[in-house]
DNA sequence: AATGAATGAGTATTCATTCAT
DNA sequence: TATGAATGAATACTCATTCAT
């Protein structure tokens, strides 16, 4: 598991990681076109135009956080699956992962699943291309999975991930933790195929 | 079925109805802080000001378009179960007419669906109360579908109602249909518990 | 002579034609780029967001005072030319015009003189096509005068309207008149060819 | 004559006179108002802050500009009329150096005939100083010629260099070179007063 | 000599909204 | 019901300049 560096950059000004923090915030509560510059550079106690030092121009600075979202996402992913080694077991682990952090951990993940790429002018093609870049690793873990019909492969997938990341809109902390929620989702979808008492995933 | 007014208003001014229409299709391509009173005014011909011959502020025009969005797929959707006994089939009936309204038929639905209650200022409550009323159909036609676990039933509604409205940041016309969407997330849902007797609305 | 409307307008919003007066003048002495929204909106006692119910932008409101200005001198140069017959008179009456409205009468002219079209962004063509349209008088003018040499008309009109033109960097009030210049002008260009019978304006 | 340094200055940091050459092409294109001190350092491959190792201020990078091209103006002109003897040869051989210099030789000299000194905040006396002394260069060499009258000469001159610098708005590479344009402006300033059969300066 | 970051004021323009007509 | 003009604050962004390094 590498060791990661404050936030995608190694040591730059010490002001720029509280800035893209601020701004994973409240992209993450406000979307895109809801935040302004004055908003993030109030928060983080610049100057409008001193933000200008560090991103080329709003977008830029989306796209920035959006990056280091997907990176985080992924590399919690990654490092939860990695200690599992049946595909159930590891899918599982993988949306545990998932919820934890778009829930709990990360406000740029958070604004990874919140913000539409089309939100954001002239960055659409670039966001849409990080996301399936991640979610092609859920296509591969379902994949894994023998005793889902290859046919729905596909819609399991949609179901799952559109189940996940939806929860953003009634998630609260008090409640259900994202890991039970795993486990309630994959519930519904593997109780299906396996009883699991019996002879393991033959469908 | 009820006989449907123009635009949820009886009959006011005619350029009422064209103005909302158009605020129930930039809002929901836009979002709401993406959408400007001029991006309306202009687009419905009308001056800025003008709008506020109808409505009293920008948030009163958002929530009388989010207003008709929950009574038309409430409409759909009622119209929809009502042909149907067995409570799988009106739970699969009620998710295609969700379905179809929310991707193919109307701005106004698709709206309640893309805008987040919190993105509109002093407005949430309404908004939130409006999206709970209709939702409570779904959580109905869940209760009556025996061979869901009881401790099952909550989750199993918000998977379903979460796979539903993300299929938003896929769909696309040209690809399966809402209803064929429908099938496939029932099909995944279903044959878990009950394969019983016979496949009904088999794959 | 026609009767003229206050500014290229008949009588819109009273605050229109002083705020196109306002502009003139900060654009002859300040140029584009060097006259802000800001300061005309300050000279005008508006506020800068106000100066936009009347013209979409800088470019625009730019282009409605050239416009104004080519118009002016034209019309000035048209007026005093209809008194004389004969081609020289015509071209020195064209030419005292021109000097007294770029030089004493018009801010809205001297805009015309002193403004390159391509500092003004996305108009040049525009600019250039209303200047074009403004010299082809001149062209006429000198076309009509025989005892300039035919191979020499183009450069002639280069000349002196050059010189003309020019003035505006070396022009004091208190000094020679405009009309005074003009005659200079001509006198150097004129005596070269035909100190005929006797001196009809003389210097 | 005075062996000349690079570029006004001794030899001073070598990435002084690329910064002051690309100083003189912007500010020859855009003006003053219409370039930026970041528009330069970008040109230069420099970061603004740097320009101020180099000069105290935009103003001061200008007129270290104007300087330059006053100076070298001067020296073309001045190098031409030393191989003429006649006056009407010294002026015609100036103004051909003149236009020359403005229209294609130097991004410095455009400066100086482009820009007006007042555009130029606290600059103004300095650089009308500068450019009165050459101009001052004019004066005597129509000084010199005999055959305009006294009482003309003034408007000779300003007649003169107001057509040529005027060039510059109408003056295109393909068209007739600066020398040919010379040439027409002399031609009709000068057939007038020396009946040209008189052996003299048979063009 | 040059950098990288920051400043504070200023850029053109858009915002939702108001109001007399 | 609608207009046209205006407001006052906000929008994203750029300006010339400074300063510690």
């Amino acid at each position: 598991m590498p060791r990661r560096q404050p936030v995608a950059t190694s040591r730059r000004s010490s002001r720029r990681a509280p800035l893209l923090d601020m701004a994973a915030n409240l992209f993450s509560r406000q979307g895109f076109a809801g935040t302004s510059i004055r908003d993030i550079s109030r928060a983080v106690h610049m100057l409008p135009g001193s933000i200008y030092c560090h991103f080329d121009s709003k977008e830029a600075l989306f796209l920035a956080v959006y990056e280091e979202g997907v990176r985080r996402i992924a590399e919690r992913v990654h490092a939860a699956i990695s200690i599992g080694a049946d595909p159930w077991d590891r899918l599982h682990l993988a949306c545990t992962a998932h919820l934890e952090t778009i829930l709990d951990r990360s406000d740029y993940a958070q604004v990874v699943i919140r913000v539409q790429p089309h939100e954001v002018p002239n960055m659409a093609a670039q966001l849409i291309a990080l996301r399936d870049g991640y979610e092609a690793l859920f296509r591969d873990l379902i994949e894994a999975v023998e005793d889902i019909a290859p046919a729905r492969k596909r819609s399991f997938r949609l179901l799952l991930l559109g189940a996940m990341n939806w929860t953003q809109h009634w998630y609260q902390p008090g409640g259900a933790s994202p890991a039970r929620i795993a486990d309630q989702f994959l519930a519904l979808l593997r109780t299906t195929h396996p009883p699991q008492e019996a002879a393991a995933h033959g469908e």
